[in-house]
DNA sequence: GGACGCAATGTTATAGTATTGCTCATCCCT
DNA sequence: AGGGATGAGCAATACTATAACATTGCGTCC
């Protein structure tokens, strides 16, 4: 991760109380990996944990590095990439597709559709659940007579803060 | 373009009259160009008639191929990705972000968000406009004082005829 | 205990996707 | 015809992801 760490950002879920913080949404991680029988590993939850350390979008490479820095030891792609998959499989990490980056899951406890909003000025992604659009989605798809597996909603565009700072 | 062309696929959008002949969209896309005074040259016309002629989402290291190909001559990636670039900005091409591929836009005639319902098995894509995902995404973005500028909403799993084939 | 099975990780190489920087050609306008 | 702007050619390289195969660590069963 070469990008400046932010602090946790406040969760856009109205029933949410307030922040969460990495530490926490790791340990929260772990007991539900535990609950499935599923193996967090070391490597696993190092990547997780730098996900949630970098406050934004970070890209497989930048992992690489990461881990590498980390542990002092050179780490290779597939290695980084086993454990993405892992992680996106269980639900703790999306990817951006329109980033090719990663994200930590706020709620992992949840079984949610991201939605992404991805600020092109700050890298920033915010994450949402706005469980009518998956009603949209679904019933589109039941139109088409097309049996949906995955979804991907992505937004760009400028957040509010960088729209205040600067107004390009 | 390595895989077989379909048969352009019927029209999803209701109002729609019926099937689309891609020789037609094309004249549609050149006369849209005309209208804005961008210019269609060549290369780019080449570009979305072959776009066209897939039938299916298409690389661009595809269309580099069927580039060459068709014009005996090499053609470097960033010649196709610039013709795409153009082509994407005047709403004529869409980028398919979970494939890394691109596929024509169906009505380039109207200011629309896609929404792509793209089947894993047969690698078919379907393009649908539905109005009402565009202002859930507006509403959503105004609670977080996000000024968007693009959208991507995409849905992977099976479609009618995969499914009916086989139930895998 | 030793052999096996299995999941996770390590290693090397390579495939696939996209961009940068520069040059040259062409178009369009006056 | 001159001259700026736009588009295309070209070479190199960066970035993203996977294939194929070897190794490690751990639990189980005889």
């Amino acid at each position: 991760m070469t990008r400046p760490p932010t602090p946790p950002r406040p969760c856009t879920d109205p029933d949410c109380p307030g922040r969460h913080s990495p530490r926490e949404r790791v340990a929260l991680a772990v007991s539900i990996c535990e609950g499935r029988g599923v193996r967090m590993t070391e490597l696993r939850r190092r990547i997780l944990e730098l996900l949630w350390a970098s406050g934004r979008p970070a890209g497989a490479y930048e992992l690489i590095e990461a881990v590498t820095r980390r542990d002092s030891r050179p780490v290779g792609p597939p290695t980084v990439y086993r454990a993405l998959e892992f992680l996106m499989a269980q639900g703790l990490v999306s990817r951006i597709e329109s980033l090719n980056a990663y994200v930590p899951c706020i709620h992992p406890e949840r079984d949610h559709d991201c939605l992404f909003f991805i600020c092109s000025r700050c890298r920033a992604s915010v994450e949402l659940e706005d469980p009518r659009i998956g009603g949209l989605l679904t019933e589109d798809a039941a139109v088409l007579g097309f049996v949906a597996t995955r979804r991907t909603v992505e937004v760009e565009g400028m957040c509010a803060q960088c729209a205040e700072v600067g107004a390009a």
